[in-house]
DNA sequence: ATGTCGGCGCCCCGCCGACAA
DNA sequence: TTGTCGGCGGGGCGCCGACAT
């Protein structure tokens, strides 16, 4: 198994060659994540994550096309969500169609300390490198046998090598790889009237072999190396596998939700694929993101929020928003869960992806104005806290263990009891209640935190010891209660 | 959803529209069968049916090239094998690579009666209609850009439209529909020197199109109405979804187990898929070719038998071989399976799938020559079973149930207890045991065999009335023991 | 009987600048 | 700045019979 060592020291697995068969190439990780998209943030080997068999669920009706309708046993020792360490990432791409996903293997934990939680958070600062890229949608021209591709003029200044304008024309020719290691040559020429770049030879059987269409993107990186590289987005979001001729969709939700009940009762590990466009939501969190939303912030109805979406040219935009409604997705099957649990209107057009319900992490909570929020729980007059804001790292880190133990706002049980008890008739008056009780990081006694049935996971089994940490047996913690309280 | 009805009366569901979106088409029942293989004979809806849910987690693993290695849970409920009713089969294609694979939903039933044994009988026999066909394996001058498709001349004879051979040079446009109603035209000439019949315009379309290589074959067929239909098969059996994207292969084989322990323990309906060309085994079984093998024949070490094996132009050829073992194919999860639990030698080679394990319902007993099997137990001289001939429908019948009710052979207990105390040290001296009780069918009075658990299915719930089946509540028969005995 | 190949006609792939949006 | 188109040259698709097996 090969190893990719970040910045961080944290370490990434990106592919398995004796799962995969006699591929020895391994996926670029960059190349990876740029055709993942820039929302993407993949949680990191060795770190704490939270888990939503739920959204998990969501993500094979999206890639069938199909509900979760017909009947699937009851799971009841699963929980909406599970507190696990990540053990594994490795990153793939279909040899078929070049759709990029990911193999995580979990393994479910009772409970996590504060060392957990910290190397969470700092797992999530070095995630993305930042690389150059360009990203184009492609047109008729483009993609018709009748001629090459047309490259934007800044693109082709920022990614590819320049050209030596002392030839006439000026041309070169350009050698790519692309997930699966295969090399792609271009000529890349510039020429016509007004001038322009273009890649002519060797596009159409690039075209030809990725059966590419009109509406697709392709994108151009550069990693570290300057070795060029690319990749494709497809634009037609209809699962390619309609009916999966191998395993009934009911199997396959009734598999995910054994696996996952069976990984929780014995606190052994299990694998799950993630495919970062089949679905626009996340179901593995890494747990500072986790919570950071749900004990960081108040959430109320009628508050403002902002949220991340991605533009046609892969870049990103915030659009702002009012949560409209906290209540279940699905009141029957997954009774207090927390996954897609508000609803939400947008003050504009979202694009494409109009999505109605959101989860609280996936949501970057605004300071709502006094005359809404006329006494605001989380004000500081030393650090005010700017939700999305960049700060200087120590700093951040300092608050977020500040939060928690001096002003964790509400416990996450005061969180949920508002969920169930609140009338959610008025959508302008603030239903929140003030934060009353102790910080949750301060209850250093786990005991009465287990018996008041705190903990993620399964309660039965004795916690294992993390092979991955090998920390001081420190006080845990367990500041997330149960749906099904 | 329609439904067509052959001549037997029985119905067999083709196609579900609903399901597969706006696709009207309805697959042809007889090119489906052409282009499953002449081994394939799909179960009839409304009749009775064996399932196997190691089979079926078989076909799975060949699907995705893996072993079913991992830990999965184990279902301490779930039988080896399941009586169930077949409530329907739709027939498919994959619209991407034309495979072909059928979905059966399936409910368990505890138990069956003396009709439902007759009607899967019955429907045993109306199964496959003899289409006339050609099967051609792709040469490398076929599908290579240079020319046409060379045309095999009884081939051409027998299923195209006779040419006008006054035409000089004879040529003719046929219409060819695929499985998915597509059409497909090519332009049919007798030509060369000397005179041969080539596919010309048309054909490289089609192979492009297909993504046809050499080996691959391509067939023919002429409905009833004189329509020409045409199918393919492909050669390399590596499967496609190598990692599946969506599901891990572990949560795919605990999703079929937990469906069918689900569906097991309340009696109600779930789906499988059933890939012909997948697994060389089938694992949904009609009733009376399981109760048949099972209860029809001896097993016994050095047993000789044939056994179909499909030749390289799709016909059908027999191999004879010895029995050489009984065992568990999988003795910790699978204890006492009846699948695929004889291990056999060949006289030579078969070809591409050298099975060297095969389920009893799969081979046709030899009557063993007296210095091996010096009291055959099934010898009647009034009239003598020929396995594999084609025999009178009413006789057979008869034969049957005459068996059954006078002659069983071995009882399932019988031959289950052989299983598990038989040392299976000497490969040539037979070591079953000869019949001494009374036959299985002669148990009317149900509860004491209730009693000595040898029921299929859950014994807690009751049998709930098959909605297909208006029989009158006969005596209920249990001849097969639970494998967890 | 049929797989492969040389010959060769013509279609269309693909490179070019001209426009226009 | 860049999407689309007419022009047009040449490579290869595809139809033919000649062989060989």
């Amino acid at each position: 198994m090969k190893m990719t060592t970040n910045a961080s020291g944290c370490t990434l697995t990106t592919e398995n060659p004796s799962e995969v068969g006699e591929k020895k190439s391994v996926i670029n990780p960059e190349l990876w994540l740029t055709c993942a998209g820039p929302l993407v943030n993949l949680p990191v080997a060795g770190t704490h994550v939270v888990y939503f068999p739920q959204g998990h669920s969501e993500q094979v009706a999206a890639s069938m096309k199909k509900d979760v309708d017909a009947q699937i046993p009851n799971y009841p020792n699963l929980q909406s969500k599970m507190l696990c360490i990540l053990h594994s990432v490795t990153l793939h791409a279909d040899p078929e169609t070049d759709d990029v996903y990911a193999q995580m293997t979990l393994q479910p934990v009772p409970s996590f300390d504060k060392e957990a939680l910290l190397r969470s958070d700092l797992s999530m600062k070095v995630n993305k490198p930042q690389t150059q890229f360009f990203c184009k949608a492609l047109t008729a021209s483009d993609t018709s046998t009748h001629g090459g591709f047309s490259v934007p003029r800044r693109a082709a200044e920022k990614i590819f090598p320049p050209l030596d304008f002392s030839m006439q024309p000026p041309a070169q020719e350009l050698i790519a790889r692309d997930l699966h290691d295969t090399q792609w040559t271009f000529r890349h020429i510039y020429r016509g009237q007004p001038k322009r770049h273009l890649l002519t030879t060797g596009w159409s059987l690039f075209v030809s072999g990725k059966r590419l269409v009109a509406g697709d993107s392709v994108l151009f990186i550069r990693d570290e190396n300057q070795q060029l590289l690319l990749g494709i987005r497809r634009a037609n979001r209809q699962p390619t596998n309609l009916s999966s001729s191998v395993l009934s969709s009911n199997s396959m939700h009734i598999g995910i939700l054994a696996a996952a009940a069976h990984a929780a009762a014995n606190n052994s590990p299990f694998t799950v694929f993630y495919n970062p466009r089949a679905s626009p939501s996340e179901f593995v969190i890494p747990l500072a993101k986790y919570y950071k939303a749900v004990c960081g912030s108040q959430i109320s109805l009628g508050m403002r929020f902002r949220m991340m979406f991605e533009t046609e040219e892969s870049g990103t935009r915030r659009y702002m928003g009012t949560i409209t409604g906290i209540s279940d997705l699905d009141p029957v099957r997954w009774k207090n869960s927390q996954w897609r649990n508000l609803q939400v209107g947008w003050d504009e057009c979202t694009g494409r992806d109009r999505r109605t319900r959101v989860s609280v992490w996936e949501i970057e909570p605004v300071t709502a104005p006094f005359f809404i929020c006329p006494t605001p729980p989380f004000y500081r007059p030393k650090r005010p806290r700017q939700p999305g804001m960049p700060d200087d790292e120590s700093a951040y880190l300092d608050n977020l263990l500040d939060m928690s133990n001096k002003d964790p706002g509400l416990s996450l049980v005061q969180w949920m009891n508002m969920q169930q008890n609140s009338s959610l008739a008025n959508p302008i008056q603030p239903n929140y209640l003030s934060p009353l009780s102790g910080p949750v990081l301060q209850n250093y006694g786990a005991p009465q935190i287990s018996q008041n049935n705190l903990q993620f996971g399964s309660q039965r089994s004795t916690m294992p010891l993390d092979p991955l940490q090998k920390l001081p047996q420190a006080a845990t913690m367990s500041p997330s209660p149960l749906a099904s309280l």
